[in-house]
DNA sequence: CTGTATCCTTAAAGATACTG
DNA sequence: CAGTATCTTTAAGGATACAG
């Protein structure tokens, strides 16, 4: 077997995504370039990583949709795309929750509109544009489920019913 | 150098973050704590993950104070502490992405009220409340940025305001 | 059932040199 | 500047056996 699991073989969107931005790496190239690096020379310096790597990267996440390259062949810049774009809320949690518990409450970053409003939470909002308490959620097998996600659903709701 | 760079040594708060949760696999534990799963069992057999690397994550877990450990000594049951379930929005969020992106839009798993009010989104929240778009967002260095951080973000915020 | 202890494999990351 | 091509290293993950 591979190091590395093949997570997509899970039925499981939260693995699939993690195949794709799981690595440690991704999320942070995501992160410059939504801070608005577009240069290779950019991310290359601001996070360290060799260069081979992020060339690997870059074009992994070109090919998946998330980054669009623009500019010269020879000189090149790269942007996130809507689908990289909806990627961000997400980091930004993982971010803040970074803040809170990684970094003393002391930002490195910080997010904030014109006005000065600065960012502090993500909220979960249902289909009616409702904001949900995480503690009220339940899971259940939607469409995509397979057989086992099914059981397995069923085990755990059961389990907490009784 | 060792295979896997050093994050936490990156002024970033998500570089942090994912120092903790940026493996694979621990994202996917606590999906399954979330999910309703306290066994070691139920965890390692809805995974296939080793059970030693289980163990040894689920121990990270429990020394971050992201996981407790109850129980007896011989039967111990995991569950989630404040902290771990902090981390489970940016998991729904990347749950999220991927039933989009990676499952055709057919969820494996539905997260729902009793209502049977669905999830859709994460939505982002200033300080007052308010929401906040993405695109509205731009990034300041905080109380915690180092002095390359600073200019880093300097150097950006002066490109895009070109 | 819930692990711990070994051993082994390998893919991912890094360093370096080179190219247009 | 923006990579590509090699080569090397090593830590992470997996398999297996064993233990309380």
């Amino acid at each position: 077997m591979s190091v590395r699991s093949n997570l997509s073989a899970l039925n499981c969107s939260l693995a699939k995504s993690l195949d794709i931005v799981g690595d440690g790496w991704t999320l942070l190239i995501i992160r410059d370039l939504f801070l608005g690096a577009t240069r290779f020379s950019e991310i290359s310096q601001s996070l360290g990583i060799a260069k081979n790597i992020l060339s690997e990267r870059l074009g992994t996440l070109c090919e998946a949709k998330i980054v669009e390259r623009g500019g010269t062949n020879t000189r090149p810049h790269y942007r996130l795309s809507e689908k990289g774009l909806e990627l961000v809320p997400p980091l930004l949690g993982l971010l803040l929750w970074g803040d809170k518990y990684c970094a003393d409450g002391k930002a490195p970053i910080i997010f904030e509109t014109k006005n000065e409003n600065r960012l502090e939470e993500l909220r979960l909002i249902d289909e009616t544009g409702q904001t949900m308490l995480l503690l009220d959620l339940h899971a259940k097998s939607g469409e995509g489920a397979e057989f086992l996600t099914k059981i397995y659903l069923d085990r755990l709701t059961e389990k907490k019913n009784q």
